[in-house]
This record gives C-alpha cells, structure tokens and sequence, in this order.
DNA sequence: ATTAATTTCTACTCATTGGTATATCAGTTT
DNA sequence: AAACTGATATACCAATGAGTAGAAATTAAT
C-alpha cells in the first residue's frame, strides 16, 4: 500500500502537476507567440514576455531551454493543426469534391483560431535551427502534397477538370495561408465571408471551363532570352 | 565660366559621381538582400554584408545611415516595382481583361527577378521603424485597391464575372505574391509554366461559372458561436 | 608634385540580451 | 516544527553586433 508512493506525491498528482506543467508551457506559448506576432522574433526579449505573464526570465527558461525552442513549439503547432485537420477530412468517405469543401472550411477555423501561429511560423521559419526549420518544412509539404491527391483523385472521377494539380495544390494552400496574412477580427469582413470567399475562389480554381491561355509572345520571348543568359 | 565649377570637380564628374554611388548602393543592397532572404535580417551582421562585398562595416554605413534604412531601401523595391508595372498596365487603352493578363504577366516577371525582395520584405516589414512600415504597407495596399478597381470595371462591361472585387483582388495579389514564397531557378517548373499556370487561375477566379456555395451549417453554427462569445 | 577632398579602413565603445549560478520561497512529509 | 523537495526569483556573465572616431589611402585639381 505505500510501495506506489514515490517521493514526490502520489500517482495522481504526478499527473497533475504533468497538466499544470503543459498549462504553463501552454501560456508561455500563447505570450509568446502575442509579442513575436507583434514584434517580430528577434526584437522579442524573454524578459518582454516574461513580464507579460507576470513572471521572470528563468521561469520560462525552466520550462523551454531555448528561445529557438519557444519558436518551433509555435511552429510546429501553426503547421501540424493544419495538417491535422486535412488528414482528418481527407480520410472521410465523401467524394473528392465534397473532402475539398471541408478541408477549406475547417483549416480556415484553424486560421483563425491560430492565425497569429500561422504568421510567425511563415515569416520566423529562417530563425529556426536548420534541422528543425527542415522538419518543418517537410510537414508543410506534406500539406500540399495530400491535397494535391485530392486534386488528382477528383480529376479522374470527372469531379474536377484541373490541368496541374500539384501547381493547384500549392496555388490552393497559398490561398488559404494568405488569409493568415491579411485576415482582422478588426476588419470589415467577418469569418464566414471569408470563408464564403475562399470556397468560391478554390472552387473556380478546381473547374477550368474556358480554354487555356498562353503567354504573351513578347513576354515568352524576354523569358527564354533571360533563362537563355543565364544557363549559358 | 568658372562659377558653375563647385570645389568637387565639375558638373559632368559629380554626375558620373553620383552614379557610381547609386551603383555602389544597389550592390550593397544586392548583397544585404541575399543575405537576409538567406539568414533573416536580424541574423545577418553588417559584417557579413560587408565581407561578402569585400568590403569593411564602414564602407557600408557611409551608404546606409543604418542597418534600417537598408531593409527599408530592400521593401519600398520589392514592393514598389510590382506596383509600377501594374500602374503602367492599368493605364493601357485595353479592355480590362487584357490588363489583367498584362498585368499577371508583367508583375510575374518583377517577381521572377526580384524574388528575393519581395521575399524579404513580406518577412521582415516588421523589422522597420513604425512610420516607414506603415508607408509601405500603403504601396501594397494601392496595388491591391488598384487591382480590384480593373475587377470592378471588368465587372460592370461584363467582360468578369465577380461577386466580391475587392476580396477577389486580395486573393490575385496573394497568389501571384504566393510565387515569390515557393517559386525556386533550380525547381521542377520553367518561368513559364510558371506564368500560364497563374494566368489559369486567375482566368478562373474572375469568371465565377458556378452557383455560389455557401458554408456548411455546422461550421456556421461553430462560428456564429465563437463570435458571439467574443463579442458578449 | 603638392594640396585638398573624398573614400575606405582600423580599432574601438557600449548597449542589449540570451543564458546561468545561486538564493529564496512554498508546499509536503514525518 | 524541522527537514526535504520542487518551483521561482535575484543578480549576474559573456558574447554579440550596431554604430563611431579618427587614421590611412586614394583620387582629383592646381
């Protein structure tokens, strides 16, 4: 009766103080996170965000080693939830089509929700160490690359008519991640317009119905001039 | 015949003067840019700059008062040229439809060489002082305001079919913006495939075929609520 | 050639800030 | 209440890098 008594506490406060510990690094996280949305990375301080929490520099530095670490836990969040939340719905048993429209719909909740991850990860990547900012870069590919699946699957099932699903793919997660960029609570439009937007945006992208179009002949010609220059 | 002589030399030298400054600034604005779209402004040194010029930091300081004024010179470019060619383009005797493909073409071609400007500006606005910050933010938001008055007027002749012009001219900014992130000279695409392939999507998203679609109703419902709770 | 102006470099300062060694406090157990 | 344990704070260090003063070198003018 007393052999599962560890020193400190009993099971069942380990496990609380495990919560209380993610809780902290949670908050830590979200302050964090306020300030390089504000400030940008560099010019955060620990002490800045510290003081924002109302606590001193070695608390957060008992909780992430590294300040490089703070930033890839955000990183990493504003990513993985939007991978997330495609895998989720590209594994439903709906038809392409449909998949598509939820995919828009909920990684946008995730946009709003985390816009402010979204955008620091996107602009604070370079200040990652290189081995992380590569896993991170290969969870965003990964995105692109599932939903380029989608694309493909819905265009032999005639749902679609796209001539370049990997290009799309990548036009299509631009689009949404724009919103990231540009999208206010304070602004004029609310959620649900943008959303409205985008769906219809992603929808026009997915059925080309006019024939294609090609460059221009004098832009053509500049282009291979230049590419020309600078392979010979 | 001798008071036009100021005690630098005469007219012809300091004009000859001023160009090899100009030059000497594009370079090291060349360099710096390279640097920071490779490393990220705040962890790129003067030093570095400098050394990659086989130069020394004084040299650069007696171009750029300080490391600010650089990133700024680097921004107001990278944004400022995709606004001319757009200018120029808008003010073309065309129907509204051959602007907007001239203008996709043109602003392309701005991104294709300056890549990293652009690049580096998106990323590290933040890194300016307030008002300059807020000057360039200006400039973009006149070639997003500017696009979406040619959706209006394609609009109203009919040649587009556009529900929201302004939020439709957001999306084409983002995308062909959205290049400038992804595109690389050593990736799979060609320039070109490049162009044709932004060409389509915006030819998509102008001539909307389809019944407007409209949010799912449990997503609505999770929104609605959201907002409710944040604004009660 | 000599002088004057300008350009560039050497050698520094100094503020900032990520990170840490050590002390203190709070809660728990005996 | 005393001792122990884990969490948090105080006070510090070391390094980095932006920015500068003044010397040296280069260029141009007389």
């Amino acid at each position: 009766m007393t052999a599962q008594r560890t020193s400190p506490g009993n099971a069942a406060s380990a496990g609380l103080r495990a919560e209380v510990s993610g809780f902290k690094r949670l908050r830590i996280r979200e302050e964090a996170c306020a300030l390089f949305f504000m400030h940008g990375y560099e010019s955060t301080t620990l002490d800045a965000v510290a003081q924002e929490l109302g606590v001193t520099k070695p608390f957060i530095y008992s909780y992430y080693a590294t300040k490089s670490d703070l930033l890839y836990d955000i990183c990493r969040l504003g990513i993985s939830m939007s991978l997330e939340v495609l895998q989720h719905a590209a594994a439903l048993d709906r038809s392409p089509s449909d998949r598509l429209k939820i995919i828009v719909e909920s990684v946008l909740a995730i946009i709003f929700e985390y816009r402010k991850f979204i955008v620091v990860y996107e602009r604070e990547e370079k200040n990652l160490e290189p081995e992380r900012m590569r896993e991170i870069r290969e969870l965003r590919k990964l995105f692109d690359h599932q939903l380029a699946d989608i694309l493909a699957e819905g265009n032999s099932l005639g749902d679609f008519e796209i001539i370049d699903p990997v290009l799309t793919a990548t036009t299509i997660g631009g689009m949404i991640t724009w919103v990231a960029q540009w999208y206010s609570p304070d602004g004029k439009r609310t959620q649900l317009e943008v959303i409205n937007h985008i769906l219809l945006m992603v929808e026009a992208v997915v059925h080309v119905c006019q024939d294609r179009r090609s460059v221009s002949p004098e832009v053509t010609k500049l282009i291979l001039l230049k590419n020309q220059k600078k392979g010979g």
